[in-house]
DNA sequence: GATGGTGCTCTTTTT
DNA sequence: GAGCACCATC
C-alpha cells in the first residue's frame, strides 16, 4: 500500500472512504487531485474494481487528462475502460453509441455558442418579437431553462414568468431546429444525456457504472446534478470534491449551495475537510481568507499553510489600463532578467478585454507570452468555415452549417434564396443541402432552381470521399480544401498570411490527431475529431516554459503559479458593476460570487501574489474613472487590525508608483524609484470629446476610437460637415492646441487609496 | 447577390 | 474595439 503513505490523514480517510457517500470539501491547494486519483488507483488496485466500472468527471478536458495521467502512473499500466472526462465529452460519447435514442442519427453535429445565437437571433427574426423584449433576455432564460436541465415540454407545467411565454416559444422552435438539423448545443447535449440513460438502450451501461468520482462539484448544474442521480441511485461508491468557496459558475447555473444540498440528498454521507494547505504562503493564505470570510452562508472551513512565511503582498497604483500594463511589464521583465522562469508567473484579469494593454506592454518589453482562454484557435473564422464545412458534408441536415458554408464560400446561393429552400420552422424534415437536391422549390426561378440543384451534386461529390474515407484525414481535408479553391485563393493573397498559417497549423493539427489515434489504437474518424474540436476548452491549450501566462480568473481555477498578478482591482470591475448594482438592490449573491472568485484568484498564488488597479480604465473608447476595489480594503483594513507587525517584515508592504508630490510616509516603507513613461502612439491619445486637427479635413471633435485592420483610428465629426463623422487615422492627427478636454474628465471623487498613510 | 462603408451596441466569466 | 445591421453601389 504505498501510495496511502504519500496522503495526509484526511487526504486518506477521503480516498479510503468506500463504505458510504463522501464529500470531500478541499479547499485550495489542499491535494484534493492528489487524493481522487489515488482514490480512483486503490478502487483498482486494493478493491480490484473493474476499471470501466469507474465514471471521473472533471470540469476541464485538462483536468481530466492530468487525473488519468496520475492515475496510470500510480498504476503503472493503462486501465481499460475508464471513464474520465469532462460531462459534455462523456455524454457525446454515449450519445454516440446510442444516437437513435435521443432522435438523432450517427454523425449528430456539436455547434459552438457563436452558431447557437445565429441561430435563436434566426428564430426569433421569424417571429413577432413583444414590445421591449430584448434578444439578450431571451438568450438568458433559454440558457437558464438549459442549465437547469429544462425541457420545453417541461415548460408546460414548470411556472415562468409573463414575459418569458415568447422565449418559451423561442427555445421550443430552438429545439425543433437541432432535432431537425441532426445538431445540438452545448446545453442541449446535457439534456439529450438525460434523456438517454432514461432509455433501455442505455440501461446495461448505466448498470455497469458503480463507482463515481466528481471533481468540482460545487459548479455543477443541475442539468448535470440530474445526469449524476442517474449514476447515484445505485452506485457502489461515490465521491464528490469541491469547494464552495470557490463556487464560480453560478451563471451557469450552478448553485452555491450545491454542495450543502448534497449532504442533504445523501444523509449518509461523510464529510471529509482538506485543510492543510501545499501552496501558498500564510501572508497569501491570510489575506484571502479576509476577502472570503465576508461571505455569509460557507459550509466553512479555515485553511491552514503548511508553507510558513513568504514575502509580502504587494500593491501596484497605476494611472491608467495602459501605465498597469507597463508596471507589470517591467517588474515581470525584471524578474526574468532575475532568473524566474517565465511559467512560473501568470497575469490574472476579470475579463479578457484587460489582455490587450498588457499584451501591447508585454510586447514591448520584450517578455514572451500566451494567452489561455480568449479566442481559441477552433474560434477563428477561416477555422471555423472549414469545420462547418466539413460537419455539412458530414451531416447534410445542418442548415447552420450550410448558412455558414456559403457565406465562406460563396456559391451564388445567397441569404435570400437559402431562406426559401431551408424552412427552419415547422414541420419539414428536409434541411440542410439535403433541402437542395429535393426538386419542390415552387418559389424559386427556373434558373435559380437548376443552379441549387447542381450546387446540391457538387455537395454530394465532395462529400463522398470524405464518407468513404479513402485516404488519410489529412490527405482528404487537404484535396477538399483544394477542390473549394480556399488554398489557391490564399495563396493569391497578400493580405491572407495570418489566414494562410492558420490553414496550415489546422492541417498540421489533423495529422497530430491522426498521430495520436494510431499510438492509442483507435481510427482516426473525422467525426471524432469533429467532436474533439467541439468540446476542447479554451483553456486546455498546454502551457510553455518560455512564456508568462494571461488568462481571466476562471481560466485560472485549479492552476498555480509562484508569481500571480491580479489586474483591475476596481470597483464595477472586480467587482463587475453588475453585482455591484444587484447588492444595492438587496441581492448580494453576484457580489459573493464576485468575492469568490477573487478568493480563487488570490489563492493561485505559491509566494508571490501582487494586486494592481488602475485609477482609470478605457472602457468603450473612453475612459471611466474607477475607485479601489472592496476587496482591497478588506484585505487592508485587516492589515491595519495588526499594528505590531512593522512593515518591512509586515504582510502587507506596498510598492506605489511616485507621483512626484506625495511619497508614502511609513517607516520602513519601500518606494519604488519614479517609472518614467515614454509617450506612446496610440487611442489612448485621444478621447471623446478632444478637439483635433487633421491634415487635410482641418477641425474637428473626436466622438469615437476604433480599430480598423492593424492600424488604429477615430471617429471624427468635422466642424466642415458636422452632419456626418468620419473614420480617420490616428497618425493624420493633432490635438488641438488650445484644447484641455482630456482633463475635464478628472474624477470628482478620487479615494487616492493610500493603503494606511 | 456581393461588397464595402458607416455608425450603432455591447459581453463579465465558458463547457 | 469588434460584431453587426443597414445602406449604397456595382
Amino acid at each position: 500500500m504505498a501510495s496511502a503513505n504519500r496522503l495526509n490523514p484526511e487526504q486518506h480517510q477521503a480516498a479510503y472512504c468506500f463504505d458510504a457517500p463522501v464529500c470531500i470539501l478541499a479547499g485550495a491547494g489542499t491535494g484534493k487531485t492528489k487524493t481522487i486519483t489515488e482514490r480512483i488507483a486503490a478502487l483498482i488496485q486494493e478493491e480490484h474494481v473493474a476499471p470501466a466500472s469507474i465514471l471521473a468527471l472533471t470540469f476541464t478536458n485538462k483536468a481530466a487528462a492530468e487525473m488519468r495521467e496520475r492515475v496510470e502512473h500510480i498504476l503503472g499500466y493503462q486501465p481499460r475502460g475508464l471513464e474520465i472526462g469532462t460531462f459534455h465529452a462523456r455524454v457525446a460519447r454515449w450519445c454516440r453509441q446510442f444516437p437513435e435514442a435521443i432522435g438523432r442519427s450517427s454523425y449528430f453535429t456539436i455547434i459552438d455558442e457563436t452558431d447557437r445565437n445565429r441561430l435563436l437571433k434566426d428564430l426569433v427574426k421569424k417571429r413577432q418579437v413583444p414590445a421591449g423584449l430584448a434578444f439578450a433576455d431571451i438568450k438568458h432564460d433559454i440558457h437558464m431553462w438549459q442549465c437547469a436541465g429544462l425541457h420545453p415540454d417541461d415548460l408546460v407545467s414548470h411556472p415562468i414568468l409573463a414575459n418569458q411565454t415568447f422565449a418559451r416559444t423561442i427555445y421550443t422552435d430552438f429545439i425543433h431546429a437541432l432535432d431537425r438539423s441532426n445538431t445540438t448545443d452545448f446545453g442541449h447535449l446535457l439534456l439529450l444525456g438525460q434523456r438517454l440513460l432514461a432509455t433501455p438502450q442505455a440501461a446495461l451501461f448505466k448498470a455497469r457504472i458503480q463507482h463515481v468520482v466528481v471533481d468540482e462539484y460545487q459548479d455543477t448544474s443541475p442539468a448535470q446534478t440530474a445526469i449524476l442521480n442517474q449514476f447515484f441511485s445505485h452506485a457502489k461508491t461515490i465521491a464528490i470534491v469541491g469547494d464552495d468557496d470557490q463556487a464560480i459558475y453560478g451563471w451557469r447555473g450552478a448553485a452555491p449551495d450545491t454542495m450543502k444540498r448534497f449532504l442533504q440528498q445523501h444523509p449518509s454521507a461523510r464529510l471529509v475537510k482538506l485543510e492543510t494547505n501545499y501552496r501558498s504562503s500564510s501572508q497569501i493564505l491570510d489575506a484571502a481568507n479576509d476577502v472570503i470570510q465576508v461571505n455569509t452562508n460557507r459550509l466553512g472551513k479555515s485553511l491552514l499553510s503548511n508553507h510558513g512565511d513568504g514575502p509580502s503582498l504587494q500593491f501596484f497604483v497605476a494611472d491608467d489600463d495602459v501605465h498597469e500594463a507597463r508596471l507589470l511589464a517591467d517588474r515581470i521583465h525584471t524578474l526574468i532578467n532575475q532568473g524566474t522562469s517565465s511559467d512560473d508567473i501568470a497575469i490574472l484579469y476579470r475579463k479578457n478585454a484587460m489582455s490587450r494593454p498588457l499584451e501591447t506592454a508585454l510586447r514591448r518589453a520584450r517578455v514572451g507570452y500566451q494567452i489561455i482562454g480568449g479566442i481559441r484557435f477552433f474560434d477563428k473564422a477561416i477555422i471555423k468555415n472549414i469545420l462547418a464545412t466539413l460537419r455539412l458534408l458530414l451531416n447534410p441536415h445542418s442548415a447552420i452549417d450550410l448558412s455558414r458554408f456559403l457565406k465562406a464560400f460563396p456559391h451564388g446561393i445567397g441569404q435570400k434564396t437559402l431562406g426559401q429552400i431551408v424552412p427552419t420552422i415547422d414541420g419539414d424534415l428536409i434541411s440542410g443541402f439535403r433541402a437542395l437536391t429535393s426538386d419542390s422549390h415552387p418559389d424559386l426561378s427556373p434558373r435559380m432552381l437548376k443552379k441549387v440543384i447542381t450546387f446540391g451534386h457538387r455537395l454530394e461529390e465532395l462529400r463522398r470521399p470524405l464518407i468513404e474515407q479513402t485516404a488519410s484525414l489529412a490527405e482528404l481535408i487537404q484535396e477538399l480544401l483544394t477542390r473549394l479553391g480556399l488554398l489557391s485563393q490564399l495563396e493569391l493573397d497578400v493580405d491572407r498570411q495570418t489566414e494562410r498559417e492558420d490553414v496550415q497549423d489546422f492541417l498540421q493539427l489533423i495529422h497530430q490527431y491522426e498521430y495520436d489515434c494510431e499510438r492509442q489504437n483507435t481510427s482516426p474518424t473525422l467525426i471524432s475529431f469533429l467532436e474533439e474540436a467541439a468540446l476542447l476548452s479554451s483553456t486546455d491549450t498546454a502551457t510553455d516554459a518560455t512564456h508568462i501566462s494571461l488568462m481571466t480568473i476562471h481560466a485560472a481555477k485549479g492552476l498555480e503559479f509562484e508569481h500571480v498578478f491580479v489586474i483591475g482591482c476596481e470597483e464595477h470591475q472586480f467587482p463587475t458593476s453588475q453585482a455591484i448594482e444587484d447588492a444595492e438592490g438587496g441581492d448580494t449573491s453576484t457580489l459573493e460570487e464576485e468575492r469568490r472568485l477573487m478568493y480563487v484568484a488570490m489563492t493561485r498564488a505559491k509566494r508571490h501574489l501582487t494586486l494592481s488597479r488602475a485609477k482609470r480604465r478605457q472602457h468603450h473608447g473612453t475612459f471611466r474613472h474607477h475607485m479601489p476595489s472592496r476587496f482591497l480594503r478588506d484585505i487592508l483594513v485587516y492589515a491595519e487590525r495588526q499594528p505590531s507587525q512593522t512593515f518591512g517584515s509586515s504582510r502587507h508592504s506596498l510598492i506605489r508608483r511616485r507621483t512626484g508630490d506625495r511619497p508614502m510616509g511609513r517607516r520602513g516603507q519601500s518606494i519604488h524609484s519614479p517609472i518614467e513613461i515614454e509617450d506612446d502612439v496610440d487611442t489612448s491619445m485621444f478621447v471623446s470629446g478632444d478637439r483635433v486637427t487633421h491634415t487635410t479635413f482641418g477641425a474637428g471633435e473626436v466622438v469615437g476610437l476604433r480599430g480598423l485592420g492593424s492600424r488604429r483610428a477615430a471617429l471624427v465629426r468635422f466642424d466642415s460637415t458636422p452632419t456626418r463623422s468620419r473614420t480617420v487615422v490616428l497618425a493624420h492627427l493633432e490635438p488641438e492646441k488650445s484644447s484641455n478636454a482630456s482633463s475635464v474628465h478628472e474624477p470628482q471623487i478620487d479615494m487616492s487609496f493610500d493603503f494606511g498613510a
